[in-house]
DNA sequence: GACCTTAACGCGAACCGTTTGCTACAGCTT
DNA sequence: AAGCTGTAGCAAACGGTTCGCGTTAAGGTC
């Protein structure tokens, strides 16, 4: 176990001039205790289970400090709200553009890419920020039955 | 010059059973008079210039029309409003992450990840739906000064 | 522990991009 | 030219996120 890095995360802000709220410290613990990738409204809703009185508009700015503190990051999912976790790791996200999913994927599968768009580019890919678009298994799977070009399409 | 393109669009368009109207014909001539990938905001502006009675939410449906028929692609950039652009070229996205702005690079590119994935998670990933976030090059040199490490964290 | 400063909260209203329900209009077919 | 029906136009609704404002409470100080 480790509220370990839940505390660790608290320090760090309070070491920044921040101040420990229960809301803050809500926030902190769903985002610890999963490995989703969650919503503003899926974080809200956890810290509301034992914080009922915890505003939407609080997660946000929770939400920010703890980005612009560099402890969570955010990823935008289409057209879906952004999601967000703990840490920065480096793990690229692939995003099924119909149902939704986020597969993550560890950074050394794209670093190959990262570097050469760096190099031909100049452009500094974030890995974590990183958002490949596509089909999941699955939603490959049954796009396919949709778009044969068979006989009646019922 | 090629009005030839939007024709070729409208002919399909008209083929799948749908009509032509000035509102459609006027989002395909902006989209193709422009290589830059424009939000249906900016979309709408460009109809307006000439057919200032086009409401908003008509865009949005010859958007949704010509997607549907695979004429236009749309893509997510960050927290701004989706872009379009003609067509369905393979090609993927880089979006800078703070100003927004969006190179384009050859799906070859990326083509080797996207094989990769697809072999390790049976992901599909569609190359024109594709974006990766990061810093273009300006950006970087920016955010490179704010983050010195240095002295006194003002 | 009480006191004070001010960061952060709670609330509601505002925002922005996008969608939807409805009636009127205009492509296209015959 | 007439009719069928796909689309337009408008305005209101929506969902995610942000903002302004008065209030609360975190954490340093005595």
């Amino acid at each position: 176990m480790d509220g370990e890095r839940v505390d660790a995360v608290l320090r760090h802000m309070r070491a920044r001039g921040g101040r420990i709220t229960t809301a803050l410290r809500s926030v902190v613990e769903v985002l610890d205790r999963t490995d989703e990738h969650l919503t503003a409204q899926d974080i809200a809703a956890a810290v509301q289970a034992t914080h009922p009185a915890i505003h939407v508009s609080t997660i946000y700015r929770a939400l920010d400090r703890l980005s612009e503190a560099g402890m969570v990051t955010h990823l935008h999912v289409g057209h879906a709200p952004v999601v967000y976790h703990l840490g920065h790791d480096h793990h690229g996200h692939l995003v099924c553009g119909r149902c939704g999913a986020v597969v993550d994927v560890p950074a050394t599968l794209i670093r190959p890419v990262a570097a050469q768009v760096e190099r031909d580019y100049g452009f500094t890919v974030e890995p974590g920020h990183l958002a490949l678009g596509g089909l999941c298994s699955s939603c490959a799977e049954s796009e396919r039955l949709d778009t044969l070009p068979s006989h009646t399409h019922s």
